[in-house]
DNA sequence: TGTGTGACGGGCG
DNA sequence: TCGCCCGCCACAC
C-alpha cells in the first residue's frame, strides 16, 4: 500500500465546507459566499455550492440550509423534487415562499461573524 | 497535462 | 430595475 491508501478522508475543501455547513444551527441558513468567505476564498462561491453537489452523497449534511446571497433556493433543483429543499426549511421553522426565503436577512447565519 | 464545469457573486450597460 | 458578463478555484475526465 504505500502512498496509494488513506482513501477516506482527504481533508479537501469539500470537508470544510461540510463542517461549516453541519455547524449551521437549525432554523438558520447561509450563503454559498458566506462559507467560501470564511474559509477564505471570498470569490470562490461557486466552489461552496459544487461542493454542496458533492455532498448529496453526505447525508449529515444540511445543504438544504446553504441558499444564495438572495436567500434563493437555487439549488432545490439538486434535491430531486422541487419542493425538498422547501419542505425542510419550513420544517425547520424557516419561512419560504415561492424558493425565497422570508426574513432572509433575519433567517442568515454568518460563519466569518458567529464562528469568529 | 490541460480543458471544462459549476447549487455564486459582484460589476457594468 | 433588470439582465448579462466576467472572475474564482477545486475537481473530474
Amino acid at each position: 500500500m504505500k502512498t496509494s491508501d488513506a482513501p477516506q478522508q482527504k481533508r479537501s475543501f469539500f470537508e470544510d465546507v461540510y463542517q461549516v455547513v453541519k455547524l449551521i444551527p437549525k432554523g438558520k441558513v447561509t450563503s454559498y459566499g458566506a462559507i467560501a468567505q470564511y474559509l477564505g476564498s471570498k470569490g470562490s462561491a461557486r466552489m461552496v455550492g459544487w461542493a454542496m453537489n458533492q455532498a448529496h452523497a453526505m447525508h449529515n449534511v444540511p445543504a438544504h440550509r446553504v441558499v444564495n446571497r438572495q436567500g434563493l433556493l437555487t439549488g432545490k433543483q439538486h434535491f430531486g423534487e422541487s419542493d425538498r429543499m422547501q419542505r425542510l426549511l419550513e420544517a425547520e421553522g424557516v419561512e419560504v415562499q415561492d424558493s425565497q426565503i422570508q426574513n432572509f436577512a433575519q433567517r442568515f447565519w454568518d460563519p466569518s461573524v458567529e464562528l469568529a
